[in-house]
DNA sequence: TTTATGTATTAAATAATTAAATGCAAGACT
DNA sequence: AGTCTTGCATTTAATTATTTAATACATAAA
């Protein structure tokens, strides 16, 4: 009960290591300073001073600190290691909820999912009140949450959203300076468009890494931090979805690369409206297709 | 230490007002209805049951459930009242903020807001949270929260985006059916309009209302889950900043009133190219505005 | 066979608890 | 004097423990 003190274990650690670089009997800096080195506050530095006294490592006094011995390994303090990443826990929920065919409305239990995720209960409730922003996940009336994803509606609008977002993009790609990046990106993009195009009957499985890149290089010019949230949460479920529609797969991928190399035409032209329109094409099949794989699972 | 009982006080309330309905001496349906009836699961019904048992109101063996007398006004619980809303808690944190200027890059404390608010910790950690999905707040590393927003880049990003969203909108506005009550909504705003412009010398702090309405009118045809959670939060950041930039602020107004009558113009024309254009314009004036409005906070 | 209840298990909300951060005053050193 | 350092006290935050509530399943009654 009561929170953990693996801030002060690692502090304590990367105190030691300071003291390693220390000449022997060297003064010990300040608390302030310790604490700045360390990267915590000044009660978790007498913590560890406290105990490097008591193993005989330093003497303390007052503010007469002094190194008695050279830190040795066995010094160190065992840390608990952090069962799971709690950064990428995004990516994994989104994984699991797609990659398992999770139907929407289904109640999401915080204890089973803080199990199957390794991850605490709290920072799950905060990781799902975050989603519900997106209107991903809702809270349930008689308590706990539910994930609301994947119906038509959600379909819809997420593919609208991404229209929105997307042709917005476009038009500001054609209107960026010469030297920026993604003409170098485009450029090659092009290249290993046509490329797979020629190998698209037995390579045309791979047309779904060229899909994301392209987006993402569209997206890269657009410098906002609303949208990239967006778009990162929009790019892992266009991403799975398309992986997961097998049904006319070649031909659906032959389509998307010439849909693809037609904006690039544009937009290397410099044509603004060409390339809003021809987006505009292509963001409709790719609705099409998301709408289409629901239809498929729907029926089973 | 532990859970709240509410839930279970709040049924044991209702179901007593449901056993008024009933005839003297009636049978009491099974547990199961009774937990539709009331809302929660059986276990809290049966907590009711003991307690309506123990009053002497209910006779209780196995599945023979009878009335004994009319339940009475004192045999009611009390029912703890909820200090405060944690509906509305977006938009006081948010008027917070904006009222009373709070920085960039301030510690938000969990424990002070929660007094402030009159919300539980664990709530306003699961909002802000939510925000963070915004870009408006962020973890600090030592612990706790920290405001990100309000600083140019932000005004910028988030102005870009709002024009994004509503660019979309208009566009959408000019292709809607004769028959949307936007059309209504927009004639009456053209009169609204035209009214405060003629009485503009004195009432010209009655436009931020006008132009909250404007806006929401304008959105109100685009359905779409994600575009309407970030649009609450959008007018209401700058519905608070026009309110509080005095500068020029008649002016401004008289500006911002003849700019909204020609959009209006061309979506009663039906011309969407020009609508855009005229929403560009208006958007560009806004934005300039949130702009500046930042600045002389700075300096003062 | 259906429906209701009894019982057990599991989950969720929330306060209690400890770790850590912060604030302030007094003292030491330059 | 003035700055830096420490000692001490207070406040805050993370995390567990605990109670309430929900759910699952078995059993019994209709």
């Amino acid at each position: 009960m009561a929170r953990s003190d693996t801030r002060y274990r690692e502090a304590y650690n990367r105190i030691l290591a300071y003291c390693e670089t220390l000449p022997p009997k060297a003064p010990i800096p300040s608390e302030t300073s310790l604490a700045e080195i360390a990267g915590v506050s000044r009660t978790v530095i007498r913590r560890c001073l406290a105990r490097m006294e008591e193993l005989g490592l330093i003497s303390w006094q007052g503010r007469d600190k002094h190194l008695l011995r050279a830190p040795l390994a066995e010094d160190r303090i065992a840390v608990p290691e952090t069962p799971s990443d709690k950064n990428d826990l995004e990516q994994r929920f989104l994984d699991w909820v797609l990659r398992f065919d999770v139907p929407a409305n289904t109640p999401l239990s915080v204890a089973e999912l803080s199990r199957t995720f390794g991850v605490a209960q709290h920072d799950l409730k905060e990781f799902l009140a975050g989603l519900s922003r997106f209107g991903l996940v809702s809270r349930r009336p008689q308590g706990g949450w539910m994930l609301l994803g994947f119906t038509k509606d959600f379909a819809i609008e997420l593919s609208d959203f991404r229209s929105v977002l997307e042709l917005n993009a476009v038009t500001q790609v054609a209107e960026v300076p010469v030297d920026h990046p993604v003409w170098a990106a485009l450029a090659q993009l092009r290249q290993d468009h046509l490329a797979l195009k020629n190998a698209i009957d037995t390579d045309f499985h791979e047309f779904s890494k060229l899909d994301e890149r392209f987006h993402l290089a569209i997206n890269s010019v657009v410098r906002n931090r609303f949208i990239a949230e967006f778009q990162k949460v929009i790019s892992l479920i266009f991403h799975y979805h398309y992986m997961w529609d097998k049904t006319e797969e070649k031909d659906r991928n032959a389509a998307a690369i010439d849909e693809h190399i037609a904006i690039i035409d544009a937009l290397e032209a410099r044509d603004a409206e060409a390339a809003r329109l021809a987006a505009q094409r292509h963001l409709r099949t790719s609705k099409t297709t998301l709408l289409s794989s629901l239809r498929h699972h729907d029926l089973g």
